[in-house]
RNA sequence: GCGGUCGUGGUGAAGCGGUUAACACACCGGAUUGUGGCUCCGGCACUCGAGGGUUCGAAUCCCUUCGAUCGCCCCA
């Protein structure tokens, strides 16, 4: 038995890290004034086929669903928004001071062949604004999201907005691409061929050499956008500025998810592998609420894809804290002794010291071994000499310098030192 | 769903048809009696992902299967 495909175990080595992305999400978005929300891991099904939309790749071939025993049909969330949202018109959110700002943090599920920087279960920390159109809010947004990477110490991480105008924008710019790209439809490679009539977008960012000459000269949807659109692209542009944050327009720009409306924006970085060079994306989704039953409310937000930070991390060779070090070992000879050292580590640990003792029988010099392995500070070190005149012996371990002190100085001693 | 690569102890890995499966690290123990990080010595794979086949003989060749990994599609 093994475990299940696209997944893994954190262990306890990798939590130390896991905590400090979550601690520096949690202590940006604080700044931000957002606030945490959880909701369930698995929704509805329903859901997600009206959120996410029922012709994307998460839909039709990527969810994790299954029937519970009274027959409805649930699924294990694959992306983050449309669970927030249906949280947002279920508890009324919206008749609440606005906007709302929110983030959260958690696993998420998608069927797919794992590789480089995809899991079956991974990790986002995603953020969602409701009920405010201001271009400003969406700049924040973006910048927030960057902020995140930057405060990591992730480099090079570029943002990409683009505007996507409306989903009536967009059925007439699709039209006009897959009008372009037709005469030309011999000449596609293979992937293009089948994503012409699927989502033409796709193919203006091809790899193919003679395909991407082709979409040289295709439309752009810029050109397509309404004024309401154009104007508020501007505006994006503007406070981003205002933000001092870096951006690229990329009117090839299009993200996966079918609800999203006007500005849509992504962080990528280089090299991180074929599939991971996006760390993180999203948009404005302002026909979602609505479409969950709510008012008319709009959204905005983003996910972050922590598994691909981890990578960028990595690949970027950005220290990371570790776990803290043990302020004490304690080390006993003899039954006695043990007694002792039993009795004064629950003390230790009252007091607020991290202290551990050796469980294993081990010699007086394994001890000692043991406390180098784990790391500790300062061995305290327990005999029968020491019970007698009721003194214990401390060792820094570092300097190796070693002192006798009487056994109830021995917290103070510590506090002192640390 | 499709394609490439790989699968040997706790880990990294050698071995690629012939009696006891290198080596390194880690781990455990020891180097005379109560002291770590260095050194030295010792221990640690009824077995080479699983199943089947070829062969006098297979970790080494073939088939199947499972798994990992990378890539395509798509995405975080």
């Amino acid at each position: 038995m093994g475990i299940p495909r696209g997944t893994y175990d954190i262990l306890p080595n990798e939590v130390v890290t896991w905590h400090y992305l979550e601690k520096i999400a949690r202590q940006l978005c604080e700044r931000y004034a957002y606030e945490e929300i959880r909701t369930p891991i698995f929704e509805e099904t329903a859901l997600y086929e009206r959120g996410v939309g029922e012709t994307t790749d998460i839909v039709e071939k990527e969810m994790y669903s299954f029937t519970d025993r009274k027959n409805r049909s649930l699924t294990l969330r694959p992306e983050g928004t449309a669970g927030v949202v249906r949280s947002f018109v279920e508890n009324k959110v919206y008749a609440e001071l606005q906007p709302t700002k929110w983030y959260y943090f958690g696993p998420m599920f998608r069927y797919e062949r794992p590789q480089a920087g995809r899991y079956r279960q991974f990790h986002q920390f995603g953020v969602e604004v409701f009920g405010s159109d201001d271009p400003a809010i969406d700049a924040e947004v973006i910048s927030l999201g960057l902020e995140f990477y930057r405060s990591l110490g992730i480099e090079g991480v570029r943002v990409g907005i683009n505007n996507v105008g409306n989903p009536e924008i967009r059925a007439k710019y699709f039209e006009k691409l897959i009008e372009y790209f037709t005469p030309f439809e011999a000449e596609l490679d293979t992937d293009a061929k089948s994503r012409l009539y699927r989502n033409p977008m796709r193919i203006l960012d091809s790899k193919h050499k003679r395909t991407q000459e082709i979409a040289t000269e295709a439309p752009s949807i810029l050109d397509f956008l309404d004024k309401e659109s154009m104007e508020n692209l501007e505006q994006v542009k503007f406070y981003l500025e205002e933000l001092q944050v870096p951006y690229d327009v990329n009117n090839r720009l299009v993200r996966g998810l079918d609800y999203y409306t006007q500005t849509a924006f992504e962080y990528m970085v280089e090299e991180l592998g074929a599939q991971a060079s996006t760390i993180g994306g999203g948009g404005r989704y302002n026909g979602l609420v609505k479409e969950l039953g709510g008012p008319e409310v709009s959204g905005i937000g983003f996910g972050i894809g922590l598994e691909r930070v981890l990578l960028a991390l990595k690949q970027q060779n950005v220290s990371i804290p570790t776990a803290a070090p043990l302020d004490c070992f304690l080390v006993s000879m003899g039954e006695e002794a043990k007694k002792a050292s039993v009795r004064i580590l629950g003390e230790l640990r009252k007091a607020g010291l991290k202290a551990e003792r050796d469980y294993l029988d081990r010699k007086l010099k394994a001890q000692l071994k043991t406390a180098n392995r784990l790391n500790a500070r300062y061995v305290v070190i327990l005999g029968e000499e020491e019970l007698a005149n009721n003194q214990i012996q401390i060792k820094q371990m570092e300097t190796g310098e070693q002192t006798s002190i009487a056994m109830d100085k021995l917290v103070s001693y510590l506090l002192e030192g640390k």
